[in-house]
RNA sequence: CGGGGCGUGGCUCAGCUCGGUUAGAGCACACGGUUCGGGACCGUGAGGUCGGAGGUUCAAAUCCUCUCGCCCCGACCA
């Protein structure tokens, strides 16, 4: 490719809206450009990076069995009413009517489609398993799309589907994409954990997410350098610190005049955050049928810790959750600051606590009455629970459930996720196969994605220096930028012009900067740009014997004889990819629950 | 959706508070000249419904109302 027609040029100042560093570049070197909140055009560059980008994922799904297949974008919306998620997913999908009026829906995933297409295809076990996939355009109307190409609204996703027979086929659909996408994330030279993740609105058993660690992420994740334990906050877990048995107290009212909080609470009383209870109070909305109904919520949590509510959510199968407003608090009869679930009525009060409350005797609880508190508060004794379960948020600190050693936090960018779907949408669509019995089964799905622009533009986050974009080789949009720094004479000009001719007679990946522009100019532009090679002629490079090599990642240029400049170069391409290729491996499967 | 911020040539911004000549600068662009290995210099030039609509006023980029768009912070996801 030629510089001088390259459709995009590359700016000096980013545009004042890109804020990470990755939406900077991208968008300085000519890779993207911004239509829309979220919606963005692939430029030349970019489209070249997610073409190798694409194809490295085909080549690991291929590798699993794999078969790609093209599902639509535009669905009726019937297919969504059949799972239900019509009605369950709110703003974020996008829907428009055909011209008969009928109901459509932009494809925010495809299970609804793979689900169509197996009822449809699939009679027998004899056929399964089977793994199709696509890489396709998404749209999900994110409410707050961000940091350039990391979080938009319109994006391209590799996404593909297992379809299994019993779950022992599953798992090992499962763990072969969790390999696959190592492979896949290494190859890109992309650094990446796995952690356990909610299901979230895709619904099934076991999941795990691909993190990309950078402070710029949006995931609050776990992990623990000790054992290897990695989640997602949404998930985590912990283990709860204990606090000692005692005989129940009776309870007893206290006076605590303004005290509205428990750190004013533990403080005023002169006892341990671990002694009291902490109230929070939510409005639930729970799906029922084809739509939903609100509940009112009380979470309990201890008063050393914090409700986490994803995993309330789930505790009460709320597809919703929003603070509730102080005048719904105190319909209840609860006082906002001194509440507790001491004497609240069960029927208009769905009471959660969290599994370390009733293992916490004599705690202090609000006395839903403005000032006071109560002391020796027990679960059992004064009040229950609709539910118990583990409702707590894990922290910096907090001992991993596994080892017990102290958990880290840190933030991360989703690039990519695995799910066991199970039968959700199998069940609701009727794609049922005969197993080996003669008995009728739904398919066992999975489901596997990956975002393409966003692996791109975290790549770009890895990968960069104070001049502009590094590529590893195997994203890079070209492997060579070439430089022509014209001499008078013009034979700078015309070895240029051949030494482009036999790179691409040889299947070098050449950029070519034939353009009428100032050494400096052009230096920087490379930079910029970052290809992982750069070759410049000039009568400089000539008179000292030929052309000068450098590498994007290093300081040091070389001179290279010209009849001698395509196979060096061709040697330079193959280490830079035998490099990458040496951190492609196996990666252990973390067994542990 | 709540909170905050910003919309002025392709990009970065000034001008707005206190209304008043033909709305400015740098970069980028075109032409001429001098330059030519790390974003050159001189000259000339082209390019702007000041996001849009309505209002106030003798007069609006500037004040008011509405509206659209974009960015950032909180609840969701590849």
């Amino acid at each position: 490719m030629r510089m001088s027609h390259q459709f995009g040029q590359t700016l000096r100042e980013a545009p004042a809206e890109a804020e990470v560093v990755s939406h900077q570049l991208l968008v300085r070197a000519g890779f993207i450009r911004q239509l829309g909140a979220g919606i963005f055009s692939y430029l030349g560059l970019a489209r070249r990076s997610l073409t190798k980008i694409e194809n490295i994922m085909r080549e690991e799904i291929n590798a699993i069995g794999g078969q790609e297949v093209t599902m639509p974008v535009v669905h009726p919306a019937d297919i969504w009413k059949e799972t239900g998620r019509w009605h369950q997913i709110g703003t974020e999908m996008g829907r428009l009517k055909d011209k008969s009026g009928r109901d459509m829906a932009l494809a925010m995933t495809h299970e609804e489609v793979v689900a169509d297409l197996t009822r449809r295809e699939v009679q027998s076990y004899r056929q399964l398993p089977m793994l199709v996939y696509h890489i396709q355009t998404k749209w999900r109307d994110d409410p707050r799309p961000r940091a350039g190409l990391i979080r938009v609204r319109e994006f391209t996703m590799l996404d593909s589907y297992s379809l299994d027979a019993d779950e022992a086929s599953l798992d090992r659909q499962y763990r072969a994409h969790y390999q696959a996408y190592f492979n896949i994330f290494n190859r890109c030279a992309l650094p990446t954990i796995t952690v356990k993740s909610d299901v979230g609105m895709m619904g099934g058993s076991l999941a795990h997410e691909f993190m990309y660690l950078t402070p710029i992420g949006e995931d609050t994740l776990l992990l623990c350098d000790h054992c290897g334990y990695a989640a997602n906050r949404q998930i985590a877990r912990f283990r709860k610190p204990a606090t000692a048995a005692e005989a129940p107290q009776p309870l007893e009212r206290v006076a605590t005049p303004g005290v509205a909080t428990i750190e004013a609470l533990a403080e005023f009383l002169g006892v341990p955050k671990a002694r009291t209870a902490k109230a929070v109070f939510l409005i639930a909305s729970v799906p029922q049928g084809d739509s939903a109904v609100d509940r009112f919520v009380l979470a309990l949590v201890r008063g050393d810790m914090e409700v986490n509510e994803t995993k309330l959510a789930n505790a009460v199968k709320a597809k919703e959750l929003r603070p509730a407003r102080e005048e719904e608090i105190r319909a209840v009869g609860a006082v906002p600051g001194y509440a507790s679930p001491v004497g609240l009525d069960p029927r208009r009060v769905l009471v959660v606590v969290d599994e370390a409350i009733p293992t916490s005797p004599n705690l202090v609880g609000g006395a839903n009455e403005p000032g006071y508190h109560t002391r020796g508060v027990n679960y059992g004794r004064d009040f229950t629970a609709a539910i118990v379960a583990d409702i707590a948020a894990a922290g910096e600190g907090d001992a991993c459930p596994v080892c017990g050693h102290a958990l880290r936090v840190s933030r991360g960018v989703e690039v990519g996720n695995i799910f066991k779907l199970g039968t959700r949408y199998t069940d609701a669509m009727g794609a049922t196969f005969l197993d080996r019995g003669g008995s009728q089964r739904a398919v066992i799905m999975g489901s596997y994605g990956i975002g393409s622009g966003r692996l791109l533009a975290c790549v770009a986050e890895a990968h960069h220096d104070a001049d502009g974009l590094a590529w590893p080789i195997t994203v890079a949009p070209y492997q060579v930028h070439l430089v022509l720094l014209p001499d008078a004479a013009g034979q700078a000009q015309r070895e240029a012009e051949a030494l482009y001719a036999r790179l691409q007679a040889a299947g070098v990946e050449v950029l070519f900067d034939d353009r009428d522009e100032r050494p400096g100019v052009k230096f920087k532009d490379a930079d910029l740009i970052g290809l992982p090679l750069r070759v410049t002629v000039s009568e400089r490079s000539l008179k000292q014997g030929g052309v000068e090599l450098k590498r994007r990642t290093a300081p040091d240029r070389a001179i290279v004889p010209l009849g001698q400049a395509v196979s060096r170069l061709q040697a330079e391409i193959t280490a830079l990819y035998d490099a990458i290729a040496s951190g492609v491996g196996p990666v252990p499967y973390p067994e542990a629950p």
